[in-house]
DNA sequence: AATGAATGAGTTTTCATTCAT
DNA sequence: AATGAATGAAAACTCATTCAT
């Protein structure tokens, strides 16, 4: 599909990459212009669609590029001798949170994508969000000691809730960051507020 | 500032505010194009800003619009003598579920809103939302009776995880909704596993 | 042609008229726009075209208003009793000024009338500026002593070296103030550069 | 800065630049229709823009380029080694008349710029008219013999005096053509006309 | 492979003028 | 006389995509 693209040397691939994000994370999919990203890659016009064939494929190339890295990297990062549920999950947090300064414009990217609702790209994306998630749920909690949760209650169910608390809450976080004149997260604060979620859950959940 | 679109018409109202709903709900607010509404609606292009003003404006009339209608509709059949909380809050799924098959192009073009990234309309969008919510959380909750809940947990917390669980399991339906051929949700099928959750919280939750 | 209008009570007159020739002096024919000037004379749209068919009527018509007004005070203010050229011009020129300082906006939408090159409009002011100046050349050297000219020179072209001299330099005067920061002529300082030139103009063309 | 549009070949470059300068002479800077400039050489909409980036850049290239053209044919063709400055006067008369029949669009052209009166435009043409007038000024007069002036006026006035007559009396003679059935000027009156003004100014300025 | 000139349908917005009331 | 809603052609400008070189 992209072999003529990633055929080439890895410095143009990522002065490609890298302009392709930047223009898309800044102004999501409607409002970015392959000008601006043929300008800031230094490469000429007719060659990007040579590559990418056009606009939406290369952004859907880039959204896989952008989850593979991140999802790679978050893999190799975490530990997964460790059984407790709630140390991995904290884990996790702190994970994503040193991703998130390591690579901030691939997550801002991701970001964008999941909230673009240009219908043309919207279908694809959601689409590929739910294959890696269904992919990744199970590696996610792979090893964890199942057996400190109460028995009567549905676990699936239980697993959903605490993570649906932990997204919205990031959601929550990056959108106050947005409308605050610094556009700065404050991670400090965030963990210690997931700190008392923890607290709760593992009062409620686990025996 | 829109009195001369509210003087006209009942009927011409509709038609235009249908129309521009539909576009925008469709297509985003970027790439909703002004000249398919005023074709929709059977206007001239001339009639749309002599109303409006301009496309973000419209939008963001559009978007205060929609919000009346369906809080107006929603504190109308809440029952607000219920006490119980779960009580409440079923009650207040089922309302939204009834209004969702009501005015589905409301809801959508609502949800479009919330997820616009056009930096253009999304700060608007966005203090809109902070103001309606910061209003109506109050009211959604007033006398319930919070002394059933447990003493050891900051109450305010887990009406979050309760709140954000349903948010989210909504996301999540309507989501299924969109990929599924039909794009219908299965109202019953939510509504049973929405049970299965009050369960749960009602376990960990009340004393 | 215009009865309609002048039959009007003078205050509402003087409402469009002020109206439009602030608009078109500040944005010329072109640029100005009707609704603008409907809006600031408190009338409606229809009634501005009742009584004057179209916005060429209306720049027209003020065209002729504006130099009435001007013309007449001109004559009012000057004597011409004074027999000798160069002290009547000088008053001239002073008269001009004080009128400037009075009517500032009849002479902006003159100057800009003058300079406009909407070929639609452009055509019958020439005609309008060539017949007042054949009709007031002579008004305003009348009864002026020409005896004190040489006898070797057409007294014609030497008035005309004379005249657009004047011209010319408060045509500069004029595109200075423009391009300076604070728009403002320094009206003593054109004066004394004026008295210059009629010192040469008197050695060179009286016996 | 508009290296693209000067890499075209002579032939297009010519096409664009000539329906260009047609459209603007004919009917300004805010009534030329880019539309019409593109039907007129041939191109499409957005090649135009693809050049020149907007129309005031169109407009301010295309003035600096008809500038230029005259000015390196006007000091191409006159005679600096003549010393006598009415002599060399009446050279540059007849020069301009020569320039004005080869390339009257040009003139024209600049004649409507010069009276431009869209605010956008107009500051940048009295600025770059400012800058060609001082550059020039002296060139033109360079070598002239100015010891047969007489030395009681300040000769810097006088200069003024015969560049001001001159320049009035081709506006006047450009402004009957324009209102005359034939639009044509009629050279040879103007040329005699000149010398009659010649003679009165010889008369009184030298010594 | 690589270029970048060229396209043209598309966008939002403006505005003089009309006309039913 | 007076209103102002309604029109729609026209404006400047954009941009993904193509294609001859």
């Amino acid at each position: 599909m992209f072999s003529k693209f990633l055929n080439l040397d890895q410095e143009k691939q990522d002065r490609i990459i890298n302009a392709a994000i930047k223009e898309f994370a800044q102004k999501g999919y409607e409002r970015a212009s392959t000008n601006e990203i043929v300008k800031e890659a230094g490469i000429s016009k007719g060659l990007l669609f040579h590559y990418f064939g056009n606009k939406k494929q290369l952004f859907l190339f880039l959204f896989d590029y952008c989850y593979e890295i991140i999802a790679e990297q978050f893999y190799q990062k975490i530990n997964l001798d460790e059984k407790d549920f709630f140390t991995r999950i904290r884990q996790a947090v702190m994970i994503k949170m040193e991703l998130l300064t390591i690579y901030p414009d691939l997550f801002k990217f991701i970001e964008e994508a999941y909230m673009e609702d240009s219908a043309e790209v919207k279908i694809e994306i959601d689409k590929r969000v739910k294959e890696w998630n269904d992919a990744n749920f199970g590696k996610a909690y792979e090893g964890i000691d199942f057996s400190k949760f109460r028995d009567d209650m549905d676990i699936k169910k239980v697993l959903k809730i605490i993570t649906y608390t932990f997204e919205k809450l990031s959601e929550e976080e990056l959108l106050k960051a947005k409308l605050s004149p610094t556009h700065h997260v404050d991670y400090e604060k965030v963990f210690l507020e997931a700190e008392d979620y923890f607290e709760i859950f593992t009062k409620c959940f686990y025996k």
